[in-house]
RNA sequence: UGGGCUAUCGCCAAGCGGUAAGGCACAGGAUUUUGAUUCCUGCAUUCGUUGGUUCGAAUCCAACUAGCCCAGCCA
């Protein structure tokens, strides 16, 4: 018998990857997802550190965490903390290769101090807006700066000034002396160095200078013995910067920079910038707020791991810009947990259903299958009685065409338990209504009837004695935009903001097997949609229910009522 | 407008000179103790545009067009 000879495609970084391993460029892959610890990690996030540990797995090669925390001013380290426990949460694996790169400050100075001597870099005291000046601009090419013309001992000994705190922030920085007339602005003496009397969260006050990321990723990376440098697209315009210091400090076996697109969600918040605003303009409670997309904020929401990593995998790798549909991270999320967790149920819109023929004080304990499409996970008893509560859509008084659920007269079955025929119904002075009526046939449990006939619709209940009380959260996402497509508010400034992003749901009922549910335990409600246990905002210890996604429906109730 | 990058279905995305994979979404149908799931079926005569080379082009060439990125002592 033949395999199906089924064609797995390969990305293109992969493709790259198999080039240089075929060409002997490098004979084993190293690869690393270097964050700055400057926030809390997303979405976006999730695929690089998905790509760049899979492409470490798949080749069999290692995999390096480093925080590049180059900059002091922006850096916590609250963030490395949530960082790692996100990278750790999403199971990419880094061992004992954490680093930092305040680590290699000396070598990275050693590196500085070799490009001098080589009349690579000087130093310079333009001040940030000559600088700009002598930049030059998208068009017209730089200038020369006048400071270019001092000695290579003279640079020595102001660049050892600069380390031993002799100038201030902004007096003096080192730069690369490369081509003030090149059309890439990054190679026109980018800097280097520059000076900040800043404590840093690891080194301390060791260093006042600290050098700039074009300058000290490359060296990361060459120290660590990483051969791809997987990072986006912004900076391919960094790549011949990146080539030339790795070149220049002689490196034997030179790290190659690959890039690739960012991951973006269509009518979602991405990007930290927003992200903290939000948070800043307490708007969400915080960066785990479930109506966001941060990886910690989708774990409180209750996806999964392998439902972020089905859905970077589902997305795939280019080089063009480009917006997934927040419906594939939806089905990622689905088709993990439907067949992971328990389907229960639960009454978010409740309606009193009464079984006139069930005796008054009777109880039954049913058993249910936890998952029909998952044995593993077994049974639970569903204690029935002669007055559940049902779902207020699951009745109507005037059905239209193609109602399959309660009305006078239809028969339904009760999910789990027997079939009932409605006879009818009570309604309040204003018309409401508040009760419905039915009688059950006791040759029907469990749900079959003896005599072989069907029924077209099935509806799920709680017994109204047995049930717990429970508040429900729907969430949606936070959408960015306006009707207009305008971010921020024209009038105030603010952020906006789709009102409806969060809908609580104080009174609802569920069975009551969930009263010991765990806090971030999953579970599939019948035709409610995924929900999660959160116990931070409970009231008298009851599980308040998240829910991570709804269920598609292609039968949708009509307006009115 | 200097430089870099990108353009294939509503959204992702394969394709690498031999006649348009796949997934999401959507629409039909079958099965169903969730109107879910599952299962079938349909969904680009056409690859940003226009020319050219070729027996043959999404793939090669040329010229256009559109979008993204770059002028931080951020990363």
């Amino acid at each position: 018998m033949e395999m199906e000879n089924e064609v797995v495609s390969r990305n293109f970084i992969e493709q790259e990857i198999d080039k240089d391993l075929k060409e002997g460029v490098y004979d084993h892959v190293c690869t690393r997802f270097p964050p700055e610890p400057n926030g809390y990690l997303h979405i976006g996030h999730a695929k690089s550190i998905i790509l760049n540990y899979g492409l470490s797995q798949e080749y069999n090669g290692e995999f390096h965490m480093r925080f590049d925390d180059t900059n002091p001013t922006k850096e916590k380290v609250e963030f490395v903390d949530s960082i790692k426990k996100d990278i750790a949460w999403l199971g990419a694996d880094w061992k004992d290769h954490l680093y930092f790169a305040s680590d290699y400050f000396d070598q990275m100075y050693e590196g500085a101090v070799k490009l001098i001597k080589k009349g690579k870099a000087y130093c310079s005291n333009l001040t940030a807006e000559q600088m700009r000046e002598y930049r030059g601009t998208l068009t017209e090419p730089g200038k020369e700066d006048p400071n270019k013309s001092r000695s290579i001992e003279e640079n020595l000994q102001i660049f050892e000034d600069m380390k031993n705190g002799k100038y201030q922030d902004g007096e003096m920085v080192l730069r690369a002396n490369i081509d003030m007339t090149s059309p890439n602005i990054n190679m026109r003496d980018p800097i280097i160095y520059r000076v900040a009397h800043m404590t840093h969260h690891r080194t301390g006050d060791k260093w006042c200078i600290y050098p700039m990321y074009d300058f000290a990723h490359p060296i990361e990376d060459a120290i660590e013995g990483i051969t791809h440098s997987i990072c986006t697209l912004e900076f391919e315009d960094h790549r011949p910067l990146y080539e030339w210091v790795v070149r220049e400090l002689e490196y034997p076996q030179p790290p190659r920079q690959i890039e690739f697109a960012k991951l973006y969600l269509t009518g979602v918040v991405t990007g930290k910038r927003y992200i903290k605003k939000l948070v800043e303009d307490g708007i969400v409670d915080g960066w785990d707020d479930p109506r966001l997309v941060s990886i910690s904020a989708l774990r409180r929401r209750g996806f999964t791991p392998e439902s972020i990593r089905k859905f970077v995998e589902l997305c795939g790798v280019s080089k063009a810009n480009s917006s997934a549909d927040y419906a594939m991270l939806e089905y990622c999320i689905r088709e993990d947990l439907k067949v992971t967790r328990p389907r229960a149920m639960a009454v978010l819109h409740p309606l009193k259903l009464v079984i006139d023929n069930y005796p008054e004080d009777q109880t039954e304990e049913l058993d249910v299958q936890n998952n029909l499409e998952n044995e593993a996970l077994g049974s639970r008893k569903v204690p029935f009685s002669k007055e559940l509560w049902i779902e207020r859509e699951d009745f109507m008084e005037e059905p239209p065409k193609k109602y399959f659920r309660l009305f006078p007269g239809n028969e339904v079955r009760l999910m789990n338990a027997y079939f009932v025929t409605c006879t009818g119904f009570e309604k309040d002075e204003n018309g409401n209504i508040t009760e419905v009526h039915c009688t059950y046939d006791p040759e029907t449990r469990g749900g079959n009837a003896s005599d072989g006939r069907k029924v077209k619709g099935t509806i799920h209940w709680v017994s109204a004695k047995d049930a717990l009380k429970v508040t429900a959260r729907l969430y949606e996402n936070i959408a960015l935009e306006d009707e207009e497509g305008n971010i921020y508010n024209k009038e105030d400034g603010s952020l906006n903001v789709n009102p409806n992003s969060l809908e609580t749901i104080e009174d609802c009922y569920v069975e009551p097997s969930l009263k010991d549910a765990k806090a971030y335990e999953s579970f599939q409600f019948v035709r409610n949609g995924f929900f999660t246990v959160d116990y931070k905002d409970s009231k008298e210890g009851a599980p308040v229910f998240n829910r991570i996604v709804s269920l598609k429906s292609s039968y949708k109730l009509p307006k009115n009522n």
